[in-house]
DNA sequence: GTCTATAGCCAGATAGAC
DNA sequence: GTCTATCTGGCTATAGAC
């Protein structure tokens, strides 16, 4: 290992701290400033961790594939069939109804800010695709030749349940859909 | 009317401008400059027709606002029933995947960025209540109780589907998808 | 490695002549 | 009503002492 995590975890705090305030705030609007101060760091030491504000980004999206790929192994471990597996990470999304509510999906809105920044790093288009390979993989495995379609459509439904649950501020919204999609995959 | 429209439609082209730059760069990376320039209007003067660059997000929604009114309106007048009212709209929508590819739905992006504005207009939920509304409508013309949850689906569907296509810039996805809607319009 | 001070830039908004 | 010139503030990024 080249890098050596400093004492204190700087550089995790920073990134913890870039990840909320992005969430909640887009990342336009928020500043290295807001980041540092919440992660109590000098505005100036941010430079010696991150070269420029599109590599706190870069970062950020790093840490949402990372706890991706760390949520989705968990499910693998602990339930056996694919079914109860897509019925447990969607059922684990939709706990977080309030939030998404409130600030809308972290990683979609992310995607959706993402494409617009000219800079944009490439890797934000994965926040999607880990999770929809991850679903084609659960549907295939239980036997479905379309199951391309069906992730496509579970993902689908999940973002565009989020954007609106965020637009009307309403966290039942997405808790009754997550119900509804429940029973779509028990139908399947 | 109090307000006599200008004679050259400055402002009908300033708002042109801003909704086309608003939905291809986003509202935060969209500068009263680049709007300006678009419009063939001086910077300076675009402070006659609007206070500040939120009034120019108003005026961007309500135009978006208008344009889904006149279009709800055409379909209605065009389709006897309802259930090929919804197909025409869903076509229609995805007619657009390739604008959708490479920038998103301009309502949707528009209402997860909006979100994050703290000033941002109240009136950015309107932009999916009046689509879902309308759907509603349709769906309870069919005789379904569940009209609403159906109404929802629908147009999570399309939004989650225009995310999706967005992040990986695949009009084709957002066709796939449309024809999948289509099918499942018409089992309902 | 850490932090202060500040450079440099660019956006939103205004003043005021015409 | 129109337009030029400019003010003001905030943000990214750097310089350089410690």
């Amino acid at each position: 290992m080249t890098n050596s995590v400093p004492a204190t975890g700087k550089r995790a705090r920073l990134v913890a701290a870039a990840c909320q305030a992005m969430h909640q705030q887009g990342v336009e609007k928020t500043t290295l400033a807001d980041i540092a101060q919440a992660a109590d760091v000098p505005l100036g030491n941010v430079y010696y961790y991150f070269k420029t504000k599109n590599d706190i980004v870069r970062a950020v999206i790093e840490a949402h594939l990372a706890e991706a790929d760390a949520m989705l192994a968990a499910i693998e471990g602990a339930y056996p069939t694919p079914r109860a597996r897509l019925k447990a990470v969607f059922s684990g999304l939709s706990e977080q109804s309030e939030l998404i509510a409130e600030y809308g999906c972290p990683r979609g809105s992310l995607c959706t800010e993402l494409d617009k920044r000219a800079d944009g790093p490439e890797i934000t288009a994965e926040l999607m695709r880990v999770p929809l390979d991850w679903a084609a993989r659960q549907f295939e495995a239980m036997g479905r030749p379309d199951a391309r379609d069906l992730a496509v459509e579970l993902l689908a439904r999940y973002q565009g349940t989020a954007l609106l649950a965020n637009a009307f501020h309403d966290p039942g919204l997405m808790e009754r859909e997550a119900a509804r999609v429940a029973e779509w995959i028990d139908a399947v």
